[in-house]
This record gives structure tokens, sequence and C-alpha cells, in this order.
RNA sequence: GGACGUGUAGCUCAGCGGGAGAGCACCUCGUUGACAUCGAGGGGGUCACAGGUUCGAUCCCUGUCACGUCCA
């Protein structure tokens, strides 16, 4: 006998051990299988699993346990990312925090051991954690951006762009985080708006006849200036246009030229031009060849090409005594506040600096170019589709991709300069040493370069590098292209566009066919969840409170295409229950000898009841597998919840209880075969979405009966397939009149008032030949749900007795001893009301030629139908309020 | 400034051309051995606004307003 709640808490982790130990979260090795992979995005190592997290695993492990169980070779391919900032930063606090060296003193090779060493100790966290919501990833095949296997592609990648040009090294300006002393991406560029302020800056003209001013948000780089620039068509400054301002301070002439970029309509119109730590002056300064003059060093510290007093001061100390230099001048004209937006960097938070420096560049354009046709060709698929947009935008105007990274923790550039600078891409040293001695003609000493690889470069091949390539592996011909990607749309820019460039260019295939964006988790105000506004929810936490099946099930029927989901514990709790009601249904069928019948097949059964039930799983099993099928994550829940609970708990076993216990030994035993057989199929149903509790169910009624067809788990039993024959219309209609009949009559008595524990008998008054054989045969049924004595036959609606019309068919219940005449004849009323006001509206509509003509035939048909329904009902109705009123 | 999305019951959301649905919350009733993590019943909505297309619009089109996100 089942305990009366299920404890995920015990159950969860031992399940979760037995599957684990089974092999079964590998693809069937069968060869006959149809492959069917999906990559994890690599969560980073330094990780810990956040709702977002647990989102985007639910959704995979839904789809792949679907797979897996419609008998796919199903991979689910896991691993993490080596997420070089991210954990460059971790151990760097951990030494600082240590209260030793910081890495520079460490030196490189004692920090990345470090690194490693810490990788070793706390990088599993996440995979773990992954293990509590169930995931069923083959861990057999997990894999790490730094392993050797997938530092082997990273390097032949860029060797072979290299090669092709597609790779190069260029001086421009970067975006620079003085924080972590590296160029990061356009991407790793977070603007923020902030208070700040306009300084209005004079600038007196060489020959000291007068003046021009300027307006600027960062003084500092004012001691950079090498123009100033005025729009062409200003006439304020046409005649200043080729003259020259003494730029103060520096003491330096500077020429004004006149270029498009200056809006005449912002500030004075005038705009100092700063080369090397602006990108638009940076561009201004190329069309007019001004000379680019840095003033910073990597920590965004003044350096020497700036005067003596400014040297070695931190830019914002810098700015303040160039403010305060200005007013001692007198040469500020204003502070003006403003809001303007800032770029800092995503990781540090600090603000970055345009600056100057090599970097390795991929050119992006090319590699789009392909990209871009594979969703325009529909080769790889958006789900939903509208996310395509994005990408084609981003796609469409993309910039060279900054790979580099002065970091010492991630792949390391393979290339290798010579003593004249000269560099040699390789994808090993010895290689890079015979190509350096064929060039000078002798053995020459090389230098590896510094940097390392963007985490992206890596994370960018990851479909294929997990997969064994460059290797021709078997598990790269079978499982690429993998299928489905699922993700979150805050990383198409980074990843996903990633990995259609690089997938497309060196495997000549798409990486996936389709790409599922995943909705973005919220809190339950629909704010974006941050530790700082600390409204973070622990996934963890809920699984501990809940249960993993809950939460996956609430974030799966959630999981709502385009929106945000708010998540909320009460929905949680919801959905537990949920569990525990098919927990209890089990165990009502395990208490009524609901047992498998050796050989026992849905098509032969024969009471209507459970031939309904028997069509209504085939429906819903046919519907949840076309929404799976589709990424339909939020319909599947909803049928399974409609199915599980509406149909068969609520109406399905409550209409057994009469034949599980009565005397007709055959429909007994059909409908314990019956009741059996769907709960099965309800546990493969619903298995995907909660996979605990169903296994356990799976477990636990495994002796109940003719042993299963499919030994072993439920995670690998066959997912149902049901034809549309065991769809019987006409059990449908029988059902259909019995709830209808109990529904309609547990109405009356409520708004009636009248005791629960009274029992009148039904009367049936009026009825087609088919319905008094229906309500004949399942008096039973509906006298007990109903909760009344008997039917009775009758030829018309006696004193004192209350009728409702359902379907067409008159019933009554004489209850007038319990009732108040008011609350009736009230009730009566309303009633007529709403018939009358539906019968005017339908009365209308038919009366309109036009709609008779045009609106399709079943249409037209069914609105007089509903017309001849609405006036018999109220026919009758208005008559027992006659009555009523005779009676009063 | 551009792109995308969203405005439906008190709240969270389904539905997306033929009389508006669910869960939660609320009100009433209920200890009939699966389940009170439950059962039964009920109240509650000019489907943001304004035009248009259509026999018919919550649904399609246009515009407006509000909110959100991303990109400049």
């Amino acid at each position: 006998m089942l305990d009366k709640t299920f404890d995920p808490k015990t159950a969860e982790p031992r399940l979760y051990a037995a599957w684990e130990a089974s092999g079964g979260f590998a693809p069937t090795d069968d060869p006959a299988a149809e492959p069917f992979s999906i990559v994890i995005p690599p969560p980073n190592v330094t990780g810990s699993l956040h709702i977002g997290h647990a989102l985007n695993n639910t959704l995979q492990d839904v789809l792949i346990r679907f797979e897996r169980m419609r008998g796919k070779a199903a991979l689910w391919l896991p691993g993490t990312d080596h997420a070089g900032i991210a954990t460059q930063m971790v151990v760097e606090r951990q030494l600082a925090e240590a209260g030793n060296h910081s890495r520079r003193d460490l030196g490189r090779e004692d920090f990345v051991a470090k690194v490693w060493e810490w990788k070793a100790k706390s990088g599993g966290t996440i995979v773990n954690q992954l293990k509590r919501l169930g995931a069923s990833c083959d861990w057999s095949r997990e894999r790490f951006t730094l392993d050797e296997g997938l530092s082997a592609a990273v390097r032949k990648v860029f060797v072979t762009l290299h090669k092709q040009k597609l790779i190069y090294r260029d001086k421009r300006l970067v975006n620079w985080d003085p924080q972590f002393q590296t160029a990061i991406s356009d991407l790793e560029v977070e603007p923020r708006e902030v208070d700040g302020f306009y300084w209005h800056f004079a600038y007196p003209l060489e020959d000291g006849s007068g003046e021009i001013v300027v307006a600027t948000t960062r003084p500092e780089t004012m001691l950079a200036d090498t123009a100033v620039a005025v729009h062409p068509d200003d006439e304020r400054y046409k005649a200043l246009v080729g003259r020259a301002v003494r730029l103060p301070i520096v003491n330096r002439p500077i020429p004004i030229i006149a270029d498009e970029y200056p809006d005449p309509e912002k500030g004075s119109g005038a705009v100092k031009i700063t080369p090397a730590h602006d990108f638009n002056d940076f561009m201004v300064g190329k069309r007019h060849n001004l000379p680019v003059i840095n003033i910073f060093d990597d920590f965004a510290r003044i350096n020497d090409n700036a005067p003596v007093e400014y040297r070695g001061l931190d830019r914002f100390v810098a700015r303040k005594k160039v403010v305060e230099a200005f007013e001692a001048l007198g040469l500020l004209r204003e502070i003006e506040k403003t809001r303007h937006t800032v770029p800092h960097g995503d990781r540090s938070g600090v603000v970055v600096e345009p600056y100057l420096t090599d970097q390795w560049y991929v050119a992006a354009d090319v590699l789009a170019k392909p990209a871009i046709k594979a969703i325009e060709d529909g080769d790889t698929v958006f789900v939903p589709k509208n996310w395509e947009k994005t990408y084609f935008e981003w796609m469409r105007n993309i910039q060279p991709w900054c790979v580099s990274r002065q970091l010492w923790w991630g792949h390391r550039i393979p290339a290798w300069y010579g003593p004249d600078g000269k560099a040699f891409v390789e994808e090993t040293e010895a290689e890079a040493m015979r190509q350096a001695e064929e060039h000078y003609g002798r053995p020459t000493p090389l230098r590896q370069d510094e940097d390392v690889l963007d985490t992206w470069f890596s994370s960018g091949l990851w479909p294929f590098s997990t997969l064994g390539w460059p290797e021709k592996t078997d598990d790269l011909a079978r499982f690429y292209p993998t299928h489905t990607l699922i993700t979150g749309f805050d990383i198409i820019f980074f990843w996903v566009a990633r990995m259609m460039m690089q997938g497309i260019h060196f495997t000549g295939e798409v990486p996936f066919k389709r790409i599922f964006i995943n909705a973005l988790v919220r809190d339950a105000e629909g704010k974006k969840m941050s530790k700082s506004k600390g409204n973070v929810m622990d996934p963890l936490e809920l699984v501990d409170d809940y249960g993993a099946d809950a939460l996956r099930f609430t974030l799966t029927a959630m999981s709502g295409q385009a929106r945000d989901i708010k998540l909320s514990r009460q929905r949680i709790e919801g959905y537990r229950n949920f569990g525990t009601k098919l927990w209890n249904a089990t165990r009502f069928c395990q208490m009524n000898g609901c047992a498998r019948a050796e050989g026992f097949d849905p098509v032969d059964v024969k009471v209507p009841l459970n031939r309904w039930i028997v069509g209504e799983t085939a429906r819903t099993a046919q519907a949840v597998t076309a929404a799976l099928a589709e990424c339909g994550f939020g319909e599947a829940t909803e049928l399974l919840y409609r199915f599980i609970w509406n149909q068969f708990c609520d109406w399905y076993v409550e209409f057994a209880k009469p034949l599980l216990t009565g005397d007709d030994e055959t429909a007994k035993a059909e409908t314990q075969a019956t009741t059996a057989w769907a709960l099965d199929v309800i546990l493969k149903l619903l298995h995907p979405v909660m996979p605990f509790i169903t296994e356990e169910l799976w477990a636990q009624t495994a002796d109940l009966g003719a042993p299963r067809a499919e030994a072993g788990f439920l995670m690998t039993a066959r997912f149902p397939e049901l034809a549309s024959e065991l769809i019987d219309p006409t059990a449908d209609a029988e059902i259909a009149l019995l709830i209808a009949a109990i529904t309609e009559g547990r109405s009356v008595r409520q708004e009636l008032n009248v005791p629960a524990s009274a029992q009148p008998a039904l009367l049936v008054v009026e009825t087609s030949a088919d319905q008094r054989r229906i309500l004949t045969e399942n008096a039973p049924l509906v006298a007990r749900l109903l909760r009344v004595s008997e039917l009775s036959f009758v030829d018309a609606v006696p004193e004192g007795a209350i009728p409702y019309v359902v379907e067409g068919a008159t019933l009554a219940l004489p209850v007038a001893e319990f009732i108040d005449l008011a609350a009736e004849r009230a009730r009566l009323s309303k009633e007529v009301t709403s018939l009358a006001a539906d019968i005017d509206r339908t009365a209308k509509k038919l009366g309109n030629a036009d709609f008779v003509v045009r609106a399709p035939e079943e249409v037209v048909e069914e609105n007089r139908e509903r017309l001849a329904e609405a006036q018999a009902a109220k026919a009758k109705l208005e008559s027992a309020l006659a009555r009523l009123g005779v009676a009063a």
C-alpha cells in the first residue's frame, strides 16, 4: 500500500542514483534508433544553479526524456564553460581574501595552477545541482571548454581562420576594462544611464581674438584633444574653420575643423575631438588625419603624454583637477546637469574606456553571411519565430569581433612572435618553431602571445567540439547536427550567433535544426531577479520545499513563449498538490484491485464509461505528443493537468466506484483493468515533466497484476502511441449527458440550499429514448454522485419539484420541503433572463440574410440548434415559474 | 531614434475569426474510507482605446496610449 503522500526528499535522490547507475541517460546504441541530440548551454564553472538555469534545463530534460521515450537515440550532452573573466575573478578574490599574493605576484603558471585547483574543488557545484532537478544528461560525455580535446578544436579553428585571413591582428580602439586590464567585446559592455554633467569649457583662439566653447562629460580627456570640430553648415563658426585654438593646460595649438559629426543643435555646436578616447572622435580623427594621443595606462591612470602634474592620477581624480584648473583659468563657462549613458564592463561594473591597443579580430561579417542564409532558408528555425528578426538585425550589422583578452585563464592564443615581431600562427609550438626556422633560415627563439581567447570563442564551437571534432568520431557522425538548442534570448548574440557562424564554417552544416528561446524568469512583481534586489528565488530551496517535480511542472507550464515568467510559490504549491492528487488516485486504484490484466486491449472494452476514458486517454496522448514535438510545453502541461485531474480523477474514478464495488463481476474486472491501463499511460505521459513521482509510482505498481511488457524504468519505457480508433463518440455523448445531469443537479441543490444530507429522488420527466436508456443504465452512478435516492421516471413535473434542463432533457428534483420559494423564483428568473438574451441574439443573427448566406453551413446550423434548444428550455422554465407563482 | 514584445476576471496567465477560459484569491456548503496538499457550488470581465476589413473581431489591419526588453 502506498503511503499517504509522496516524499520527494527521500525518493528523489534514490531514484536519480538508480537512473544514473542504470546507464539509461546514455543514448541507446540501437543503430536503428533515430538520433536526437541536445547540447546543454554550458553553465559557467563558477556558477550555481539559479532559477533561469532551472527553467532552461527543465525544458531540455522534458524534451530529452520525451524523445528518449519515443525510442530515439536521445543524447543530452552536458558540460561547463571555463568562463574566463568570471573564474579568474573568483580565484583572484580568494587570493586577496587569503591576504597573500595578487595574481601578478604569483606569476602566470602558478596562478593558472591555482585556478585548476579551485576548479577541481568547487567546479562541480552546478553539475550536482542539475542532478537535483532530475536532469537526465549523459554524464559519461561531460565536457569542459578547457578539456584537451576542446582546446585542440580551438587551436585548429583559430589557425584555420588565420590562414583564411578571417582572423587578423589590428590596432584600433577597443572597449578596455581598467579593472581587469583587458579588452572586452562590444557585447560585454553594458550601457548604464547615470547622472552626470556637461562642463562647458572655453578654448581661447590661438591669436587671442576670442574663444570657442565646447561641452564635455569627460573633462579629463581634453588632455588628449587634437582638434575642435564644428558642422560645416554652422554659420556661427564658418569663419573659424581652419584656424586654431590653444588647448588650455596642455598649451598645445589644435585646429578647428569642419565635420558632419557635430550636431549644431546640441550645446554650443562645437565639440572637442579626442581620437584616442572616443569611438566617434576616432572616426573624425581618421577623416582629418589628426594625431592620436593616448593619455591613459592600462589602469586608466594618466600617463606621461599629459602634463607632469597629472601623471599617475586616476581618471576621476584627473577629471576633478582639470575642472578646477579651468575654473582657476576663468575658462569654465557653465556646469550643466545631465543624464547620459556610460559604458560599464558587465563583469567588473567599472566604467569602460575606449583604448587604443593591438588585438586579434575575427572577420565576423564574412562568417555571418552563411549563418544568415541558414535561417533565411529554414535550415535552422527559431521557436518562436520572431527571434529571427533579432538575430538578423545583429548579424546584418555585425562588427569585427575582438577575440583576444588580456587574461590568464583561458585558451592561450596559438601565435608565436619572432624577434622582429613576425607572428607564426600554428596549432603547436613545434610547428611554429619549424616555420620560424624556415623563415629566418635558422632556429629562432619565439615568444608566445600572452593573451587568451574570449570565452565565447570556445563556446561557439560547443555543438561540434564536444562531439569530438576535429576528429571524425562516431558521436560526431551520429549526433551532429544537434536537433534542438534551448537557451535564453540574452545570449542569442553572444552564443547562438557564434555557434551558427563557426558551426557552418567548420562543418558545413548548421549546428542545430531548431532553436527554442525560453522566457526570462522574474519574481512575482515582474522584476528581474538579482542578488542586489534580494528577490532571488533559489531553485534548490524550492526543490526542498515542494519537490523537483512541482518546480519542473511550474516552470514547464509557465514557459510561455516571448514572455517573462513571474514565478510565485503559490503556483508551485498548486502543482505539488497536483502530484499528490495523482499519487492518491494511484492509491485508490491499488485499494480497489485495479491491476493490469493479461492481454488487455483497450479496443475491446465494452462498458461505456471505460470506452470513454480509453478515448479520452488516447486523445490526450495524441495531443501531448503533438505539443511536445513542437516545444509546446505550456500546452502539454495544460493538457496533462486537465486530463489527470478533471477527467480521470474527478469523473472517471468517481464513476468507476460503483462498478468497482458492485456485483457485476464482468464490468468490475473490465473497469479494474481499464483503470490500471489508463494509469500506466498517465504515468508515461507525465513522466517527462514529473519524472520522480511517476517513476516512483511506476515502481510501486509494478507488481499489480500482469507484468508490464516493458521491464525496467519508466524513464526508458515507450511513450504511448494510441490510435484514434479508441475514441468512441457514442460513449463520449453518454458520459457527457451524465456529467451534465449531475453538474446541473448539484448546482440546483446548492443554489437552493438543499441540505447535503437530503436524498430526494431524481425525476426524469422528458427525454429522448436514448437519454432515457443512458440514464436508466447509469442510475446508480447518477444517484451516488448527485446524492439522490433513486431515479424515477414521471410524465410531468409534479407540484413543488424543481426542474432543470440538460441537453434538451427535463429533469427535476422534488425538494420543495427544503427550499425557499423566493430563492427558487429568483433562480428561475435569472435562468430565463439569460436564456431570453441568448435567444434574442441568436434570432437576430439568424434574421440577418447576409449571415445565413455567407457564414459556413455548420455555423448557421449550430445557431439554429442553439436557438431551438434555448427556446425549449426557456418555455419549460417559464411554465415552472408560472406554477411556482400559483403555489405561492 | 530603431526593433521586438505585452496590455483579457482582484492576481498570474491560456485562448487568437463564430456566444470569453484556467489556476490562485474570494463567498457558500461538505469529515459518504484515494486525496482537506481534498470535494461540490457560486460571484467576478464594454478582452487598453479609436478607427477599418468582415455576415460576424478579444482574435486580422491602421493609428493612439501605457508598460517592458534589446539595439543605436
